[in-house]
RNA sequence: GCCCCAGUAGCUCAGGUGGAUAGAGCAACUGCCUUCUAAGCAGUCGGUCCCGGGUUCGAAUCCUGGCUGGGGUACCA
C-alpha cells in the first residue's frame, strides 16, 4: 500500500515543474523535498502542504498565488477530491469519500500485513538490548531498555527490515569473575563455611539466596575440588541461572531473543586477536603507562580508551570491539543498533572511532540512548526493593501492574524523556488507564463481532459508510502505516502509544453515532457495511497493540 | 570545568526535520446507560511553551547566553 503523503508530494513536485514550464511559476530553484503534513482542523482537509510558504521569497510572489498556480496544474489525483488554497498559502487536500470507504475492504484483505511498509528493503538489522550484566535479577532499568528495544525491533519489522534481536552476554570481565567469587562464598557459607564475600564482589541478599540454592539443589560436591575450579563450577551454575531468570522475566514481558550472544566467545574464536591485529597494523594502538591504548584522539575522540589494562587483561572497550567486528564483518548485518540507558552515553564517541578504526562507515551503527526511570509510588520516590534489598526488580513490577500496562507506559514515553513511572497509577487507576482504552476497545469490537454472527456474510457495500464518524475511524486506520514509518525513521516508538489512544478515540466515537446491528431489517444493508468497518478497525487495533507487544483481550 | 538529555496545563507527557487557532491522558466540574461492553461518550475549566537576546515573512521548534533537574566525565561494566 503505497502512502499518500509520498503521493502527495511527487505530485506537487510535478505540479511546480508542469507550472513552471508553462510561465505560471517563475523560474527557481525546486525544493528537494515537499512537506505534507496531516493538518490539526478536519476542515483544513486531510493532508496539507506549506511548501508554497516556503517558496514565497524565491519566486517572488504571494503565497497564495503560487498555491493557485501549483493547484492549477497538479496531475489527476486519483483519490483527492478536492484541492483548496487557504490562507496563508496552503494547499489542503481532502480525500474522496468513496475511495476511503474502499479502503475498508482492501485493510481487511491485508490482514496483518497491514501497516507494514518498506523502508528497510529487507537489510539485516540487528536490535541488541538489555545485555545486563548477568549478576542478578534484572531491575526496572533493563525494563525500559527491553520494551523499547523490542519495540524497535516490531517497528522495524514492520517496516521491511530482517531483524535480529540479540543479548549480549558480559561472561568474561573482572565482574564476572567478582560474580563467580562471591557466588562460591555464598555457596561455601551456606555449609558453614568461614569465607568471606571480596571487597569488589556482590553483597546484595539475592548472592546469597543463590548460594543457598545451590546448595540444595547441589550439595556439598564443590566443596571437595580445588577451590579455582569449584569457583568456576559454582560460577558457571549461577550464570546459567541469572540468564535463565532473565529469559523468564523478559518473556513475561513478551520479549523473546534470537541470540545470546556470550562476550567469552570473542575470545575464545580469536576475534580479539584479529581486532587487534587490524588496530595494530592502522596503526591505532600505542603503549604507556603499562597499558595498552587506543588512540581515539586521532580519530576525533574525546579521549584515549585502555585497550588492554596493565594487568594483561583486555578492558572492556576491547571486547566492544570485537563484539561489533563480530557483528558487522563476521555476521554480516547491515545495519546495529544499541540500546543503552543514559549511563552509558558517554561511551557513545568511542564507539564511532571504533567504526572508523575497523574501517566500517560509521552511519551503519546507531546507539539509542534512553533517559532513566524514576519509580514512584502515590508520588513518591521508591528505590530499594523490600524482597531483594536491592534495586525494584522487573519481576516485581510486572507481577504487580501486569506486562500490558508496563509495556504501554514504558513504550509511551520518547526515550529521550527522563521519565517517572508511578506503580499506583499504572495499576490502581485502572478503570481511567489508558492502558485498558485502547484494549478496550478491541474487546468491544470483538463483542459486536459475536453479537452479529446471525447476520454475517461478507457481502457488506462498503459505500454505505458515509457518516462523518464512520469516514473519520477511516482515516485514523489510515494512518497507521505513516506512523510505523515515523516510528521507524525516528526509532521512536512512542508515536505508537499515542496512535493507538488516538484510533481507539475514533472507534469510541464512531459505536456512539452508529448503531451497527439493528434490529429494524430495513437498515440490513448498513449493518452489513458497518461489520465490516469493525472488521477492519480489528485488523488494525489488533496490529497496533501487537506492535507494542502488547495483548489484544477479547473479552474484557 | 567539559559533554549528553530534558524544562510545554495542577500532575504525567506528545508536539515527524521552522508554518494555520498550542495537544492528549489523568485530576477538577456538568451532563448521558430499558437496544451491539458506561474500562465508554459529549462538554467545561486549565498555558509567560524555564528566562534573556538573536536569526526571518513566521520560532515551543533553529542559534547564543543564563537558570533548574537528570546522566556522564575510571586501567568498572
Amino acid at each position: 500500500m503505497t502512502l499518500i503523503d509520498q503521493t502527495l508530494q511527487q505530485y506537487i513536485a510535478v505540479a511546480l515543474e508542469r507550472a513552471q514550464r508553462k510561465g505560471a511559476l517563475p523560474a527557481f530553484e525546486r525544493p528537494e523535498v515537499i512537506p505534507v503534513e496531516r493538518p490539526k482542523y478536519p476542515e483544513q482537509g486531510d493532508y496539507a502542504s506549506p511548501v508554497c510558504l516556503q517558496l514565497a521569497r524565491l519566486a517572488r510572489m504571494a503565497p497564495t498565488k503560487i498555491a493557485e498556480a501549483v493547484a492549477a496544474h497538479l496531475p489527476e489525483l486519483p483519490y483527492v477530491e478536492a484541492v483548496t488554497v487557504a490562507p496563508p498559502g496552503y494547499l489542503n487536500f481532502r480525500l474522496r469519500k468513496a475511495w476511503l470507504a474502499d479502503q475498508v475492504e482492501a485493510i481487511i484483505a491485508a490482514g496483518e500485513s497491514f501497516g507494514t511498509v518498506d523502508l528497510g528493503h529487507g537489510q539485516k538489522v540487528q536490535v541488541e538490548f538489555v545485555s545486563a550484566n548477568p549478576t542478578g535479577p534484572l531491575h526496572m532499568g533493563s525494563a525500559r531498555n527491553a520494551v523499547l528495544g523490542d519495540a524497535l525491533a516490531r517497528i522495524l519489522e514492520a517496516a521491511g527490515y530482517a531483524v535480529q534481536r540479540e543479548y549480549y552476554v558480559n561472561d568474561a570481565g573482572s565482574r564476572m569473575r567478582a560474580f563467580y567469587e562471591t557466588l562460591y562464598v555464598r555457596y561455601a557459607q551456606a555449609f558453614g563455611r568461614d569465607e568471606s564475600v571480596p571487597e569488589d564482589g556482590y553483597h546484595g541478599p539475592h548472592m546469597v539466596a543463590m548460594g543457598e540454592a545451590l546448595a540444595r539443589e547441589h550439595g556439598d560436591r564443590f566443596l571437595a575440588l580445588p577451590r579455582d575450579e569449584a569457583v568456576e563450577a559454582v560460577g558457571r551454575l549461577g550464570l546459567q541461572r541469572v540468564l535463565d531468570g532473565a529469559r523468564d522475566d523478559l518473556e513475561a514481558i513478551g520479549v523473546r531473543y534470537d541470540c545470546w550472544f556470550h562476550e567469552s566467545t570473542l575470545y575464545r574464536e580469536g576475534t580479539f586477536d584479529r581486532i587487534m591485529q587490524i588496530l595494530r597494523e592502522g596503526g591505532y594502538l600505542s603503549e604507556h603507562d603499562g597499558a595498552v591504548w587506543f588512540d581515539a584522539t586521532r580519530l576525533g575522540g574525546d579521549k584515549d580508551e585502555v585497550i588492554i589494562r596493565s594487568d594483561g587483561s583486555p578492558g572492556y572497550f576491547a571486547s566492544d570491539i570485537a563484539y561489533h567486528y563480530d557483528k558487522f564483518v563476521v555476521r554480516g548485518f547491515d545495519r546495529v543498533i544499541d540500546v543503552w540507558g543514559a549511563d552509558h552515553q558517554g561511551h557513545v564517541p568511542r564507539m564511532f572511532t571504533m567504526m572508523e578504526a575497523l574501517g566500517l562507515d560509521p552511519k551503519r551503527l546507531t546507539l539509542v540512548i534512553y533517559q532513566l526511570v524514576t519509580l514512584k509510588r502515590g508520588g513518591e520516590e521508591v528505590r530499594l526493593s523490600k524482597r531483594t534489598g536491592d534495586m525494584i526488580t522487573l519481576r516485581e513490577v510486572v507481577e504487580e501492574v501486569g506486562a500490558d500496562a508496563m509495556r504501554f507506559f514504558l513504550t509511551a514515553r520518547s526515550a529521550d524523556s527522563q521519565m517517572d513511572f508511578d506503580l499506583d497509577l499504572a495499576k490502581e487507576q485502572s478503570d481511567e488507564n489508558p492502558v485498558y482504552y485502547v484494549q478496550y476497545a478491541h474487546a468491544r469490537i470483538c463483542s459486536i463481532l459475536r453479537y452479529a454472527e446471525t447476520l454475517e456474510g461478507d457481502d457488506g457495500d462498503v459505500h454505505l459508510l458515509t457518516h462523518p464518524s464512520e469516514l473519520a475511524l477511516v482515516r485514523q486506520m489510515l494512518r497507521l502505516p505513516e506512523v510505523v514509518r515515523t516510528a521507524a525513521e525516528g526509532l521512536a516508538p512512542h508515536h505508537l502509544a499515542y496512535y493507538a489512544q488516538e484510533l481507539a478515540s475514533a472507534f469510541h466515537a464512531f459505536y456512539r453515532d452508529c448503531r451497527v446491528v439493528s434490529s429494524d431489517p430495513a437498515d440490513l444493508a448498513v449493518s452489513k457495511a458497518r461489520l465490516k468497518l469493525v472488521a477492519a478497525c480489528r485488523v488494525v487495533l489488533h496490529k497496533v497493540l501487537d506492535l507494542m507487544g502488547m495483548s489484544a483481550p477479547e473479552v474484557m
